[in-house]
RNA sequence: GCCGGGAUGGCGGAAUGGUAGACGCGGCGGUCUCAAACACCGUUGAGCUUAAACUCAUGCGGGUUCGAGUCCCGCUCCCGGCACCA
């Protein structure tokens, strides 16, 4: 019989023991209760596991282990998230095909996914990257799209230029790319988009009913962003444009100079192209500004003419249709004489004559560059006439004949707008520049430029100063009447609400500081006091966003709280007809498309017109074809573009078309894999009712808190759809998730010495342990940080199994801290329970001799002597505790019942050798459970145990003890004696000893006598099995 | 700034409003051993002590209660998330 804990001896046995048996397939037995165990759908980093991702496997498997032994069906799969962009990029970096590297990574994650025990029913295991997967990715594709929630548009999205495509707006973190950390531009291209904002209330509303961790919840309430407000119009009054006489004038004025410019400009090119032609004779350095000045001069002579013609008819048509491209060639004309004079300025020039050259060209050459910009700037006040024309084209200045909407949550503060703020990108502005004058436009289209070259997250910079440009527009107040100034400013953002806004210095914070900027009146509209006789309550500070007052300064509706002025004021607006009660949330639709290879293809054909249709479903699966290069490349457009067998195909009419060459972001392909688990060889549909009927929802989900919203939103998003559609019986994914806490590794950490600089937001400079181990230990600094391949911090279960064994390693992953929280990784401690499991097998070996295999059936038959109620009471005990703390995700605890357990029943067999027939049957009852009870978490062990007592099978086939209250309690209880609060003794009872004995002891115990003499007891508080507190004065 | 979660010995942590510190790590002392490792036994919050007894202890300040780590009010600090969202 073993009496030690020697994982190198058995573990590796009972594995393949288990693999051999298909221990793990999943059972489907009619009648029993289900349970679905889930882990988050992995990546497989080629870095492979840490002991970290064994904090979320370890847990899943224990109540799945658990559950399979209560007589649960139970689904316990596992699979791999392949496809996306960091399998790609690590595919470039590794140069390896990403369907054969994923293949490697995901093999050697499931034989350490082995190595560790995990009960996974791998046959049900597969790849979002198989295409009997993929294929009914993109049915799912298909049917949101009939379902008019997939559509492509024409978009502003954060494009990664590292990664080379476009990212959803939940894989922008504080505007650097998630992946790659580098900052995001915004570029505009079409794309595929979900509408998830089409259930925002219903992903918000669905949150109540599901039993996840509150602050995941709270994110995503935070994420969808739901508040309630009103949208009401807003006339504007537009400024008096310019007469058109004096623009008609000046142009007249200026055309004829402009031939005249045109001839110096010739004559600068022409000259300059000389120099260099000479200078090129004797040196090749010469020769490429000399090209350059050739395209330069073949351009100018292109336009010449053109302009020539327009100088002699002003005709405003002509103006209108060619001055806008005019003025784009000379703006190009510009840059590239910038760019010549820059390579004049590059070359070597050592010989004096050289270098009087090289400044005369340079000179004459910026000479040509002003002319240029002069004509450029003619050009843009031919520009605005031409606008103008247009512009004024039936509409009547001066009236209202443009308004915009505007968002508020408070409408009770309406009195207190003194301006109007639109953002940059609001598409009233660019109706405001048409029709004001010229120096207006200039100031307005600058700020726009500005405004457009920051980053999202330079625009919303802390602390920054907030810009804008008043225009000479008005907006009209319509409860007040009043003109009040219309701003352009970015603080206000197209993307939420109406990107137009009515700002309230007194009230909200970011209009009281552009107010303060800008010098504009602040009118206090909430009083925080009822307002009595006085009209104007004196000494509040500003702004007050207080969401309780009492209105003052406001027509007929002063005097009303704020919540009363909310509802009269949407009435008020209802019946005026110029808005209503709205809901605005901050979630955004789902970007997907993506410019990359290793992805999904998305099924849609483009035709003859660039019409979009979708790929009938006998042609799906669209496989992803193999390619010999799959880098992005910077256009935008995916590698597949390059493919003409890809890309080309026959449309269902017969003609030609153009395939999509996007492919769908990484997360598409996991917001529905729980579903394909429930029926993962069915290949005539992604699933058959019947399974989903069987499986869903998942009981119990587990993973890190990191997707909180996206992963975790977007499964919800396409479950409720296919519920909406009749296809999935429950439209809440997951009924109850979980999140484990991290695994942190001490790491070395220094100051960065002379001439070194560090990140920014880094404080020190991380060093490898070889480094560390040479180093003065006082220039260290050990942090502690999560566990990465690129720290050199990471334990793997590989080295945990070799030093402590596969038991020892599960058994500390649950026992080192609670579940959800961080841990401070430490090898030593998996020494404890690698002892613990000794002192197990020690337990075992010595009970052994008295083992009963039938003592279920004479337990109850024989009446419990010496040591055998203490033995029963140590064993129920722990069957009741270590069951609710499984179900409670408390592993810890069981952890430390099992040991509770252990260490009484070591205590129990001390000094004993002897054993009556109860003692017997009540080890062997203790033995049995024990075994049973330590299987989930250290099944290796609780086998080998098993097999040794001559058990036969598995224990994970044994059915799950079930302890009895009855005989886990105390027949003699510990009772603390208070007084006044305070302990003073403790004394012995009969658990079912009377209320008056027992305060009749308690007064009696000899440490508390002394603190009840002389002393008036005036009340006695007794809790049952607990204590006595006698309050005395 | 807003939202969420925390703070308990040297360390990780335990504790339905009822004997704070379970269980484990580490430390100390011991047994076994030629020795080490393993294992086992004992001990281990602080103060004052020969000891007993007593006092103090769950981030800080108040409150409720016979009784508060736990409930309420007001702070401090730490971690995570969001952040010009009108």
């Amino acid at each position: 019989m073993r009496e030690r804990y020697e994982p190198g001896e058995f573990e590796g046995v009972w594995r393949s023991r288990w693999a051999d048996a298909d221990l793990f397939l999943t059972h489907e037995v009619e009648g029993r209760p289900k349970f679905y165990g889930l882990d988050f759908f992995p990546y497989p980093s080629g870095a492979g596991l840490s002991v970290g991702h064994c904090r979320n496997y370890v847990p899943t498997d224990v109540i799945c282990r658990m559950k399979r032994m209560q007589g649960f069906n139970v689904l316990h799969p596992m699979g791999f998230d392949a496809f996306g962009l960091p399998a790609e990029n690590e595919a470039i970096k590794r140069q390896r095909p990403p369907g054969e590297m994923i293949d490697d990574y995901a093999d050697n994650y499931r034989r350490q996914m082995d190595l560790i025990g995990v009960s996974y029913d791998w046959s049900r295991s597969f790849k979002s990257s198989d295409p009997s997967y993929y294929r009914w990715t993109q049915w799912i594709f298909k049917l949101l799209h009939e379902r008019g929630l997939a559509e492509r548009r024409q978009a502003e999205v954060n494009w990664c230029p590292k990664d080379k495509t476009a990212l959803a707006n939940e894989e922008v973190v504080g505007g650097l790319c998630e992946r790659c950390g580098t900052p995001v531009e915004k570029r505009s291209i079409p794309q595929w988009f979900f509408r998830i904002t089409e259930y925002a209330e219903q992903l918000l509303e669905g949150l109540d009913r599901i039993d996840w961790p509150e602050g995941i919840k709270q994110m995503q309430r935070n994420w969808i962003g739901k508040s309630e407000g009103a949208q009401f119009r807003m006339d504007v009054v537009l400024p008096e444009p310019p007469s058109l006489e004096a623009a008609e004038a000046r142009l007249a004025q200026r055309l004829p100079g402009m031939a005249e410019q045109m001839k110096q400009a010739r004559a600068l090119l022409a000259s300059a192209e000389a120099t260099l032609q000479a200078a090129n004779e004797e040196s090749e350095d010469w020769e490429t500004p000399l090209e350059e000045v050739r395209k330069v001069k073949a351009v100018f002579s292109l336009v010449e003419p053109q302009l020539a013609a327009l100088a002699a008819d002003p005709d405003p048509d002509a103006l209108m249709n060619q001055s806008q491209s005019l003025q784009a060639i000379h703006d190009s004309l510009e840059d590239q004489l910038e760019a010549i004079r820059e390579q004049i300025r590059g070359i070597d020039a050592d010989d004096p004559s050289d270098k009087s050259r090289q400044q005369g060209l340079i000179r004459q050459l910026e000479q040509a560059e002003e002319i240029f910009d002069d004509i450029e700037d003619a050009f843009e006040d031919f520009l605005d006439l031409a606008v103008l024309h247009r512009a004024n084209d039936g509409m009547e200045i001066g009236r209202q004949e443009l308004s915009f909407e505007a968002f508020t949550t408070r409408i009770d503060t309406i009195y207190g707008v003194t301006f109007c703020v639109l953002a940059p990108e609001h598409p009233l502005v660019e109706k405001i520049i048409s029709v004001s004058p010229l120096s207006e436009r200039r100031r307005i289209r600058q700020y726009l430029k500005k405004a457009k070259s920051l980053t999202d997250e330079d625009r919303a910079a802390e602390g920054r100063e907030k810009t804008g440009v008043r225009t000479l527009a008005h907006a009209i107040n319509p409860a007040t009447g009043q003109r009040i100034p219309l701003f352009i400013a970015d603080y206000v953002m197209m993307g939420y609400g109406t990107g137009a806004i009515m700002a309230v210095p007194a009230h909200d914070e970011r209009d009281f500081e552009f107010a303060f900027v800008h010098g504009l009146p602040v009118l206090p509209i909430i009083s925080p006091e009822k307002p009595g006789k006085q009209a104007m309550p004196s000494g509040f500070t500003l702004p007050s966003s207080a969401k309780e007052g009492w209105l003052i300064n406001s027509g007929s509706f002063s005097g009303l709280t704020i919540a009363e002025a909310q509802e009269k004021l949407i009435e008020w607006l209802e019946e005026e007809g110029i808005g209503e009660k709205k809901v605005n949330y901050r979630l955004r639709d789902w970007l997907i498309s993506r410019q990359r290879y290793w992805g999904c293809p998305i099924p849609v054909i483009y035709d003859k017109e660039g019409h979009p249709e979708l790929a009938p479903d006998d042609l799906l699966p669209v496989e992803l074809p193999p390619v010999e290069s799959y880098e992005p490349s910077d256009d935008g457009s995916s590698p597949l573009s390059r493919i003409p067998d890809f890309v080309n195909v026959t449309t269902a009419d017969g003609s030609l078309g153009r395939r999509e060459t996007d492919t769908l972001g990484g997360f598409a392909c996991s917001s529905w894999y729980f579903l394909r688990f429930c029926d993962p060889h069915n290949d005539e549909a992604a699933w058959s009712p019947e399974s989903l009927a069987k499986w869903m929802p998942v009981d119990c989900y587990v993973g890190g808190a990191e997707h909180a919203v996206m992963h975790l939103l977007y499964a919800r998003f396409w479950t409720k759809v296919l519920f909406d559609a009749g296809l999935c019986p429950v439209d809440e994914p997951f009924q109850t998730l979980r999140n484990q806490g991290q695994v942190l590794a001490k790491t070395p950490y220094r100051a960065p010495r002379e001439g070194e600089t560090l990140d920014v937001g880094d404080t020190g400079i991380l060093v490898s342990f070889a480094e560390a181990e040479g180093m003065d230990e006082k220039d260290l600094d050990w942090r502690w940080v999560r566990m990465s391949k690129s720290k050199g911090n990471v334990v793997t279960p590989d080295e945990a199994v070799e030093a402590y064994g596969a038991d020892a390693l599960r058994l500390f992953e649950l026992f080192v801290a609670p579940f959800d929280q961080n841990v401070q990784w430490s090898n030593e401690g998996m020494q404890g329970t690698s002892r613990f499991l000794t002192r197990v097998f020690k337990l075992c070996a010595e009970l052994a001799p008295f083992w009963q295999p039938n003592w279920r059936a004479q337990i109850d038959q024989v009446e419990p002597t010496n040591r055998a109620p203490a033995i029963r009471r140590a064993t129920h005990k722990a069957i009741l505790k270590a069951t609710d703390d499984i179900e409670k995700f408390a592993f810890n605890t069981y952890v430390s019942t099992l040991m509770i357990a252990v260490n009484e029943l070591n205590e129990l067999t001390k000094g004993n050798a002897e054993c009556d027939d109860s003692e017997r049957l009540a080890f062997s009852e203790a033995m049995e459970s024990l075994i049973l009870l330590l299987s989930p978490a250290a099944p290796h062990s609780a086998d080998e145990l098993w097999a040794q007592l001559d058990g036969a099978g598995f224990t994970l086939n044994c059915a799950w003890p079930v302890g009895q209250a009855r005989l886990a309690a105390a027949d003699v209880v510990q009772i603390a004696v208070q007084v006044n609060g305070k302990l003073r003794g403790s004394l012995e009872a009969a658990a079912d000893a009377s209320e008056e004995a027992v305060l009749a002891a308690a007064a009696a115990v000899e440490k508390v006598v002394p603190y009840l003499e002389g002393k008036e007891v005036v009340k006695r508080v007794y809790v049952p099995g607990r204590l006595v507190n006698f309050v005395v004065r």
